[in-house]
This record gives C-alpha cells, structure tokens and sequence, in this order.
RNA sequence: GGUCGCGUAGCCGAGUGGCUAGGCAAAGGUCUGCAAAACCUUCUACAGCGGUUCGAAUCCGCUCGCGACCUCCA
C-alpha cells in the first residue's frame, strides 16, 4: 500500500494518512439538502469524494462511505413560498414535506448514477436519526454546555472556547466574531450572538417538527451530521469531507458539539473541495448563477451554448485539482468534451492494439519513458490526489498509442510487458478511479449491421471511385451524428455522437 | 472591517527554487481520391515593483486586481 498524503483543512498541510484502524477507513461526507435540485457546484464534493472513495479502495483500503441526505429543516417548495401552509384545508393541496424530499433525493440519486458516483455504503436521513440527535443535545445540555430557551437549544460558544480551540478549523477569532453585527433569527434568546441553535422551537406555520424534552421543534443545523458520524464511523473517525463553504459555521460547530458529548474532536482529518465559480462568482442560490444538474444535461439554460455529458462534467472536474477554484465557461467543457473524446478513443485503440510479443522492447528509451508516465500516475495521487497531473500523463501515453496503430511507431518498439502496462494504466486510471465511462451509448447488433451495409456500399463506391456515391454515403451519415473514418489499412470505423 | 486564498501563455488549467505539465484553440507539415481522425513541428507564460539567492513563476515585503468565509450555502 502507497502512503497517501492529504491536505489536512484542520492543520492546513499535508499530512500522510494513517487509518485508525489498518486497512479501514471511515470517511463522512455533507450530502445534499433535498429542498431543491442540485447544481454543477454541488457535483464538485460528490465527484470529488468519490474519487476519494475510489482511490482509497484501490490502494486497498475498505472504505466505509457515509453520505448524509438532509431532509429536515424549514423547507418549502420552490414557487409556493406564497401558499399559506396553514390555511390550506384539503390534504393534498398542502405542502407534504416527504413528497418534496422524496421528489429531490430521488433527482440527486439519478445525477450522482449519470456522474458514475458510487453509493455510499450508509446514506442517513436527518429526519431518521431524531432520536439519535436528541440523545446528543441532552449531553450536550448535561455537561453544560448548552442551554435552553422558550423551547429552543443553544450551544454556548464563549464557554467552550474557554476550554477548546474554537475557530481553529476555519480560522475564526472569537473576539471578532463577538463584534460582528448581524440580527438573525432568536439573536435575543441567545446568550452571545456566536452561540448556534442545536434545536429550534417550531413556530406553528412551521411543517416540519418532532416532540423533543423542549417541546416541539426541528434540529439545528449541525448536530445531524455529528449524530449520525459518530453512529456509523465512531466518535473518532478518519475522514469528513465536504465544500470548503462548510467550513465556518458547519464544520467549525461540528467540531465543537462533538468535542463536548464525546471528550474529543471527531475527526482525524478534514479535506474541502473548492467552489465552482461562473464569471469569477460562487455558484449559489444566493447569487442566482446556478445551472441545475438537468439543465446541464439538456443544455437548456440561457448560459449554455449546448447539453453536456455527465461524464464529460466529470472529466472537466477532474481536471483542476480539488482545493482549486474552477471556473464554468462553455468554452472550458467544450474543451473537456473534445479532450476527453481524444482520450477515451485512445483507449479503446489500445484495447485492440496489436502488439507483437517481444520481451525487449527495440526502442528502449520509449519503453522506458511509457514505463515512468505509467508509474507516476500513483505518485500523482499519492500526493493530495493531483487528478490533473494523472491525467496529463494519460495524454502522454495516447500518441503513443495512436502512433503505434498509425505506424508512426514501430509496434515492437514497447515491450509485451510495458504494453500489458500500458491496458493496466488506462484501465486502472481512467476508468476504476477517476471513474470514466464510455460518452457513447451501446449500439445495438443491428444498428452495426446496418452501418456495415453503408459502408460496403461506400466501400464498393469508392472502388470504382465513384467518389460522389462514397462522399454521399459519408455526408448523410455525418449528418446523423455518425462519422465514417477510412483507417490505413483500408478499414472503415465509426463513431456516433 | 476581520480571517483566508488566488492572480500562469488566445482560453482552461498543473507546478518542484535551477531540468521550462497537460488540454482546447491557432499555424505549418505527413498521411488521404477528398474528408475526418491520427502523427510530427511551431506558438515559452507566470499581475506590478522591490528584496533574499549563483539562480525564483516558485521564498520574503509592498502595491494593484479578484474571490471565499464571517448569514442558509457543495
């Protein structure tokens, strides 16, 4: 097993990994909030964790991959803000909190299947661990350091940061914070302005609430993550991922919570990915730029010049280093798409590589360049996961590959054994842990049968060169998405778009 | 205002103090009936100004510009 550096967000440096437990790793990641439909920024931590996941588990790890779905809270249907929840008489004509949930886990499930994510092994429900939340407020509350007011909890911040670091995760001063002048919601219930909610009061329009010892209400906003990490990975686990925006208030509250009901902080590593940006700005509901994950697949948003394939978000993801801004642009996917398509045809020439059997390679120093570009593949992701640089090196090794088949290179020129490398390397990279697939669909045996026919008559076409026939044949078929290319040894492909 | 981070060639994006990723685009060439693809070649950048150093895009300082968090936020 390689040793794994990571970023660590807590220390903020690279640090090399080292389970709690040999050969297991616990990993805890902030899921999506099933209010609403999920954007191109919240594609970054799944697809980012997921290559966590992959790599880890390739390096021989047993991953256990806990992903939470936050299904409590104050939510309301996009559209039907204006609809008094109260008033409305009939059943079905009020807002069903589980139909809403249900409606936007079930669109994140499909996204996270055409991005190629793996499932969690555990995906939680908030609303599925109220009890387990409860149980951890009234610790919280026994070991005072939280208090009770008209129904709400609170965790009083200024005690703990007497006895903890408070703010080290996120950089935070408490003094500073003391100072900012901001009026949220129960401010005056509060006694410091820094404290935050581990159970509100529902207020009686609200639709969603739970009898707890306080009455009834809803859970804060963090305590749902500490109660279920601390179920399924234990009260110290390995890894907690999520968006670099979760920093401060999530993480940082986290932290605290956990460290008061458990005697010590929960994890042992943070890793955040960085913000997808459009024009320079975040992409959030906040600043009205997001592109939903549908509207990227269809193309059908005033931003997008053409639909995009998930893999080929993927790809473009993949591209940047995860803590590193990246920036949305038609431009940047359209060059993803072609970069990958390049990528991935190479990969399929090399699968069907002839290759002659030789065990000394007759050009040594090319032998030996293919063998460094496919060695370092490891080393890049052993150092924070540097997808970038992996990929750069696939790109290396795909003129190679197509040179052999071209005759630009001699096909004895890499040994049998670098070109049993070479498969390993793709097929290890590209597909098991970046989690590539395939842009085009599975034809049928019948629709290749039919392009046979095409091509034959194309073929024969051109043999008397009746090249008005042939370029017809070629042109049509363009046309339909489907482009003919005349090989060198006189074969013909296809590819369909 | 506080904290943190960023500024790399036309665009997107890696990056170690010296060996000048990669992709897309562009130009030229090889191949081809013509295409397409592929292959080869070319385009040598690091916001600005100082400093440290034999040597800095990479370290330090200042200036300018941008962003994130401080409020739900991936």
């Amino acid at each position: 097993m390689p040793d794994l550096y990571i970023h660590n967000s807590y220390t903020r440096k690279k640090e090399k990994f080292e389970p709690l437990t040999p050969g297991h790793v616990g990993l805890y990641v902030c899921g999506p909030t099933v209010s609403g439909e999920s954007h191109l920024g919240h594609a970054r931590p799944y697809i980012t964790f997921d290559l966590v996941t992959r790599y880890l588990k390739h390096i021989g790890y047993k991953v256990r991959y806990v992903r939470n779905i936050t299904d409590a809270g104050h939510f309301e249907e996009e559209g039907r803000e204006a609809v008094d929840k109260v008033d409305v008489k009939a059943k079905l004509e009020k807002l069903e909190p589980m139909e809403l949930v249900q409606k936007y886990t079930n669109l994140f499930h499909k996204g996270m299947y055409l991005f190629n994510c793996e499932d969690p092994t555990i995906e939680p429900t908030a609303t599925g661990h109220i009890i387990e939340q409860i149980n951890m407020i009234e610790d919280i509350i026994a070991k005072g350091y939280a208090y009770e007011v008209n129904g709400s909890v609170y965790f009083d911040v200024k005690k703990y940061a007497q006895h903890y670091p408070y703010g080290k995760l996120s950089g935070r001063v408490l003094e500073d914070l003391l100072e900012t002048t901001r009026d949220l919601d129960g401010q005056d219930e509060k006694r410091n302005k820094v404290d935050f909610a581990l159970w509100k009061k529902a207020p009686p329009e609200h639709i969603m609430r739970w009898k707890s010892p306080w009455g009834e209400g809803f859970p804060g906003w963090h305590i749902e993550c500490s109660a279920m990490s601390s179920k399924y990975l234990g009260e110290t686990f390995d890894i907690h991922g999520g968006g670099m925006d979760l920093l401060f208030p999530h993480h940082e509250s986290e932290i605290a919570q956990s460290t008061i009901a458990h005697g010590h902080p929960p994890v042992r590593y943070w890793m955040h990915n960085n913000m997808i940006t459009i024009n320079g700005k975040k992409m959030g509901k906040s600043y009205n730029n997001v592109i939903k994950l549908s509207e990227l697949f269809s193309g059908n948003h005033p931003m997008l010049e053409q639909a995009y394939h998930p893999m080929v978000i993927r790809f473009y993801i993949l591209q940047t280093h995860y803590r590193s801004t990246l920036d949305f642009s038609n431009e940047a996917l359209q060059a993803s798409e072609k970069a990958l398509r390049r990528l991935w045809e190479a990969y399929e020439v090399l699968q069907k590589l002839n290759v002659g059997t030789n065990s000394t390679p007759s050009d040594a120093a090319l032998d030996g360049q293919v063998r460094k570009w496919c060695a370092e593949c490891e080393e890049f992701m052993c150092d924070d996961l540097n997808t970038a640089k992996v990929i750069a090196n696939l790109f290396e090794l795909a003129p190679v590959i197509n040179g052999i088949k071209g005759g630009q290179i001699k096909a004895d020129a890499i040994s049998a054994s670098t070109y049993q490398l070479l498969k390993d390397t793709f097929k290890t990279w590209l597909e098991d842990v970046l989690g590539m697939k395939p842009l085009a669909v599975q034809q049928s045996n019948k629709l290749d049968q039919a392009l046979q026919v095409l091509i034959d008559i194309r073929k024969e076409a051109r043999a008397r060169k009746d090249f008005a026939t042939s370029d017809q044949v070629r042109n049509k078929l363009a046309e339909a998405g489907i482009l003919l290319k005349d090989e060198k040894d006189g074969s013909v492909s296809y590819t369909i778009e």
